[in-house]
RNA sequence: GCGCUUGUAGCUCAGCUGGAUAGAGCAUCGGCCUUCUAAGCCGAGGGUCACAGGUUCGACUCCUGUCAAGCGUACCA
C-alpha cells in the first residue's frame, strides 16, 4: 500500500514538473507514514510541506496542486489536505481486509520477508566469562541477543549465533585454583580459602564431583600447598599476590597434565551449566568459540604479524603496542605485556580477524554497556587489518540494576553473591523473564525489582498478550462444542461486514505486522515487536468485550471468526519469533 | 578532567528514525460478569517532555551549553 501511494505521488510530482510548477531538478524523498489518528485517514505524507520552500508556495496551496495531479486509484477512497499541509489518504477498507486472507494463506510464514537477501550475519552475544553461572545481568543480553538474531533470520538474513568463550587468562587460573582448593577440602584438608578466589557454591559442587570421580588423585597436604605463600588480605597481606602464588603452587604441585585436568574440569562444569541454562531459556548457538584456540593455533601471532607488517605495531618499555590512537582510539594499547604474555585485547584482535575471515557481511557484537570504551580500539584494529569498520556493529545492553523491595542488590561473581538467571526463570517464569528483558529498549537503564517481579507475576504484560491468544483459541473451541464449524470461504466473502470500530482498528493493525518485524530487525529493536503485540492484544481484548463472535448471523460470524483467527496467527507469529510460548488456554 | 549512555505522569517505561491534541502499565478513584476465560473491558484524575538557548513552516525528537544519574577512562578479563 505504501509503495502504491509512493508511486502515485512520484507521478504527481513529475506531472507538476512538466507543468512548470516544480523545478525539474527537485527530487523529493517521498515520505509516507501511517496516520496516528484515524481522523487523519490511514496514511499521510508531508510532501507538500517539504516542497513548499523550493517551490516558493505555501504548503496548503501546493498540496492542492499535488492532489489535482494525483491519479485516481480504486483503493484510495479519499484524499484531503489537513493541518499545515499534510495530505491524508483514506484507504478503502475492502483493500485492507485482504490482509485477513493473506494471513490465512501464509500462516506462520506471515511477516517473514527476504529483505536480508541471504546475507550472512553473525550475532555474538552473552559471552560471559565461564567463571560462574549466568546471572540476571547476562539474562538481558541473552534475551536481547537472541531476539535480534531471530528477527534478522525472519527478514531473510542467514544468521549465525556465537558465544565467545574466554577460556584463557588469569581469571580462569583463579577458577582452576579455586576448584582445586575446594577439592582439597573435599579430601579432608582444612584450609583458609583465598579472599580473591571464587567462593560460589557451584565451585564446591564441581570439586565434590571431581573428588567422587578421581578420589585423592590430585591431593597434596595443605602444609605443602600453603608453604611460604604470601599472606592474604584479611591477614594483612595482598590478595592478588596471595592468589597468584597459589596458582603458581598449584601448577608446580600438580604438574602440567594434572593442572590442565583440574582446569578443564572447572571450565567444562561451568560451561555445561551455562549451555544448559541458555538452552532452557530458548537461546541456542551455532558456535562456541574458544579464546584459547586462538592462542594455540597461532591466530594471535598471525594477527600481530599482520598489524606489524602494516606498520601499526611498535615496542616501548619492553611491551608491544598497537598504535590505535592513529585510528581513532584515545591512546595506544598494549598487545604483548612486558612479561611476554599477550593481552586480552590481542585475543580480541585475532578473534575479529577470524570473524572477518569467515566472510560475514555483517558482524554484530552485543556487549554490556560497561564495555563501551572498548569499541574504538576494536574498530581501530579492524581498520588496521584492512577491513571495513562498518561491517562491525556493536550493540550495547545496559545492565539492569537489581532491587529487592526497594533496596539495591549488589552482585559479584567472585563473592558468589548474585541472583542467577536460573533463579529468575524459576521465580518469574520463562516467558515472563524473556518478555520483560526485551520489553525495554536495550540501551535504556533498567530497574528490576525482584520482589515486584516475583510477587506480582500476574501483572506482567506477557500474560496480557498470551491471554489474547488463549481467548481466541477458547472461542474456536467453543465453536466446535456448539457443533459449528468455521467456514473460511464464507468468511472471506463477508469481510465487508466488519465495520465496527474495533474491527477496522484490528485490520489496520494486522496490516502493520510485516512492517513492524522489518523495522524491529533492521533497527535491532525487538521492543518494537513487543509494543506491537501489546497493542494488538489490547485491541483484541477491547473487541472481545464489545462484540460477540459466535452469533447467529452466519455471514457476520464467519467474517469475525476469520478476523480473530488472523489475530491469533499474528500473535503466535510474533511470540514465536521471541521464543515465547503461545498457550491455548490459561 | 575527558568519553559513552540516559533524563518523558507518583513508580516502571513507550513515543514509528522532525509532524497534527505527548501515550501505556502499575498505583488512586468510579463503573461492567445468569451469554465465547474478569490474567479482561469502559471511564476519571495525573505532564513546564531535566534546564537554557539555537536550527525551521513545525522540536520529546536535530545542534550547543548547563545540571543530574549510570558506566568507562589498566601491561584485568
Amino acid at each position: 500500500m505504501k509503495q502504491k501511494l509512493e508511486s502515485l505521488l512520484l507521478h504527481a510530482v513529475e506531472t507538476l514538473k512538466a507543468d512548470g510548477i516544480l523545478e525539474r531538478e527537485l527530487n523529493p524523498k517521498i515520505n509516507i507514514e501511517r496516520a496516528r489518528d484515524q481522523l487523519h485517514g490511514d496514511f499521510a505524507t508531508n510532501l507538500a510541506m517539504m516542497l513548499a520552500k523550493p517551490a516558493k508556495m505555501n504548503p496548503r496551496q501546493l498540496a492542492e496542486k499535488i492532489i489535482v495531479a494525483l491519479a485516481t486509484d480504486k483503493a484510495v477512497t479519499k484524499v484531503e489536505i489537513a493541518g499545515p499541509g499534510f495530505i491524508n489518504f483514506f484507504i478503502d477498507p475492502k483493500a485492507q481486509y485482504q490482509i485477513i486472507n493473506t494471513i490465512h494463506q501464509q500462516g506462520n510464514k506471515f511477516g517473514l520477508s527476504q529483505l536480508g537477501a541471504g546475507k550472512k550475519v553473525q550475532v555474538e552475544f552473552v559471552s560471559a566469562n565461564p567463571t560462574g553461572p549466568l546471572h540476571v545481568g547476562h539474562g538481558r543480553g541473552a534475551a536481547y541477543g537472541s531476539a535480534v538474531a531471530e528477527l534478522l533470520a525472519a527478514v531473510g538474513f542467514e544468521v549465525e549465533r556465537e558465544y565467545y568463550v574466554n577460556d584463557a587468562g588469569r581469571q580462569m587460573d583463579i577458577l582452576a585454583t579455586s576448584v582445586w582448593l575446594r577439592y582439597l577440602e573435599e579430601c579432608g584438608e582444612v584450609l583458609t580459602f583465598p579472599s580473591n578466589g571464587y567462593r560460589g557454591d557451584y565451585i564446591r559442587e564441581i570439586a565434590a564431583n571431581t573428588h567422587r570421580e578421581s578420589s585423592n588423585e590430585y591431593r597434596h597436604p595443605v602444609t605443602l600447598v600453603f608453604e611460604e605463600i604470601p599472606a592474604d588480605e584479611p591477614q594483612g597481606g595482598d590478595k592478588d599476590k596471595h592468589i597468584d602464588a597459589l596458582i603458581a603452587r598449584a601448577k608446580t604441585l600438580l604438574g602440567d597434565k594434572q593442572y590442565h585436568d583440574v582446569f578443564q574440569t572447572g571450565l567444562n562444569g561451568i560451561l555445561a551449566d551455562i549451555r544448559q541454562d541458555l538452552s532452557e531459556f530458548g537461546v541456542d548457538y551455532q558456535q562456541w568459540f574458544s579464546e584459547r584456540q586462538l592462542m594455540d593455533d597461532g591466530s594471535i601471532d598471525e594477527a600481530l604479524t599482520r598489524l606489524r607488517d602494516a606498520g601499526h605495531i611498535y615496542e616501548k618499555e619492553g611491551a608491544t603496542w598497537f598504535a590505535s590512537s592513529q585510528l581513532g582510539d584515545e591512546k595506544d594499547r598494549v598487545v604483548v605485556r612486558e612479561n611476554g604474555q599477550s593481552t586480552y585485547f590481542a585475543s580480541d584482535i585475532a578473534y575479529h580477524m577470524n570473524k572477518l575471515d569467515r566472510g560475514f557481511d555483517q558482524i554484530i557484537n552485543i556487549w554490556g554497556a560497561d564495555h563501551h570504551g572498548y569499541i574504538p580500539r576494536v574498530k581501530a584494529a579492524m581498520q588496521a587489518l584492512g577491513a571495513d569498520t562498518e561491517k562491525l556493529k556493536v550493540l550495547l545492553v545496559q545492565f539492569a540494576v537489581l532491587y529487592r523491595g526497594g533496596e539495591q542488590v549488589q552482585m559479584s561473581t567472585r563473592s558468589g553473591s548474585f541472583v542467577t538467571l536460573r533463579q529468575l526463570r524459576n521465580e518469574v517464569g520463562q516467558d515472563a523473564a524473556r518478555f520483560f528483558y526485551v520489553m525495554r529498549k536495550s540501551e535504556q537503564h533498567m530497574d528490576f525489582d525482584l520482589k515486584l517481579a516475583t510477587s506480582k507475576t500476574n501483572e506482567n504484560p506477557v500474560f496480557y498478550v498470551q491471554y489474547a491468544h488463549a481467548r481466541v483459541c477458547s472461542v474456536l473451541k467453543q465453536l466446535a462444542e456448539k457443533g459449528l464449524q468455521r467456514d473460511i470461504p464464507a468468511g472471506e466473502e463477508n469481510l465487508d461486514k466488519l465495520t465496527a470500530e474495533q474491527e477496522v482498528a484490528l485490520v489496520s493493525s494486522l496490516t502493520r505486522y510485516p512492517e513492524v518485524v522489518e523495522r524491529a530487525a533492521v533497527q535491532y529493536e525487538p521492543h518494537l515487536l513487543i509494543n506491537y503485540l501489546r497493542e494488538l492484544a489490547a485491541e483484541f481484548h477491547s473487541y472481545y468485550n464489545a462484540h460477540q463472535f459466535i452469533v447467529d448471523d452466519v455471514a457476520i460470524r464467519n467474517a469475525r471468526l476469520n478476523l480473530i483467527y488472523s489475530v491469533k496467527q499474528v500473535l503466535a507469529n510474533g511470540l514465536n519469533l521471541l521464543r515465547i510460548n503461545t498457550p491455548e488456554s490459561m
